[in-house]
DNA sequence: CCTATCTCAGAATAACTGAAATGC
DNA sequence: CGCATTTCAGTTTTTCTGAGATAG
């Protein structure tokens, strides 16, 4: 008999992949002197200008508090500036400022370099089919 | 230019990917009053008993005080029970009981539910290119 | 009224660091 | 004495639930 082992499995693959990749990049990004949910959210606000608390909250899967913290800490830094939605006053949209942009920028060079290491054994064709297979896993598990 | 993008990028699948399968894991081993620390407990012992709480807490990457906690609650439920190493008094090395047996071949039940769902789309040889390609990127990340 | 947003405040988690007791 | 293991105790971190105010 081979020798037992659940260290083979994709969910065990994919949780110590996540898990590794995680710890490289908060490594990196505090160098910067930033974690990843801010670093996710620059990015967001980045793509996607005037995204409210409540939308950065729902797209990270977490509650308006939890994103709101983030949010205020990334206000005070003067990395994000919020004002008043034109037509609908409670909302609050949210952009970077010049600061924010350039933090950005740094963060997605370490960021990139990470990324870079993770698949430097992989080719071309070889990344396509991970992101292709992880797509696959997300929409399944999504019913 | 293209819509801006961030989400197709590898550590974002990766993460979302690790994501929604730990959150259907976890609701799926909730059925059996199990979390997935526990369950990965239980897995390590069913193929390597005789673990001690320090082995594990290295094997899971937390502190030996976070394990115990996890392995103390299993003892009370008499899935897990511990002894003194036979050569080296301070040890001691767990083991799983029948009941924790049991349960735990109910959790590997739903575990490769959850896991047959996540993979239903993908052939065989795109599950090894997968497992292969994860395994790359552990590597690459390790060094 | 009902719904959604933002935010203050306190509670529950879950991990950690520190330190003590034990055994080789 | 040094080193590893177990475990008690306290702290920090993170996220949550609850409640209140405001806007459409």
């Amino acid at each position: 008999m081979a020798a037992p082992n659940s260290t083979g499995r994709p969910g065990y693959l994919l949780k110590r992949a996540q898990g590794v990749l995680n710890a490289a990049l908060t490594g990196e990004l505090r160098e910067h002197g930033v974690t990843i949910p801010q670093y996710a959210v620059l990015t967001a606000l980045d793509e996607e200008p005037g995204l409210s608390n409540a939308d950065l909250a729902r797209r990270a899967f977490v509650t308006p508090q939890t994103m709101n913290q983030v949010l205020r800490d990334l206000e005070q830094r003067r990395w994000v500036s919020r004002r008043p939605h034109p037509g609908h006053g409670r909302i609050l949209q949210a952009e970077l400022t010049a600061d924010g942009r350039e933090a950005l920028e740094a963060c997605h060079g370490a960021a990139d370099a990470v990324e870079d290491r993770m698949l430097a054994a992989l080719s071309p064709a070889q990344r396509e089919q991970l992101s292709t297979a992880l797509r696959s896993c997300i929409e399944s598990l999504a019913e």
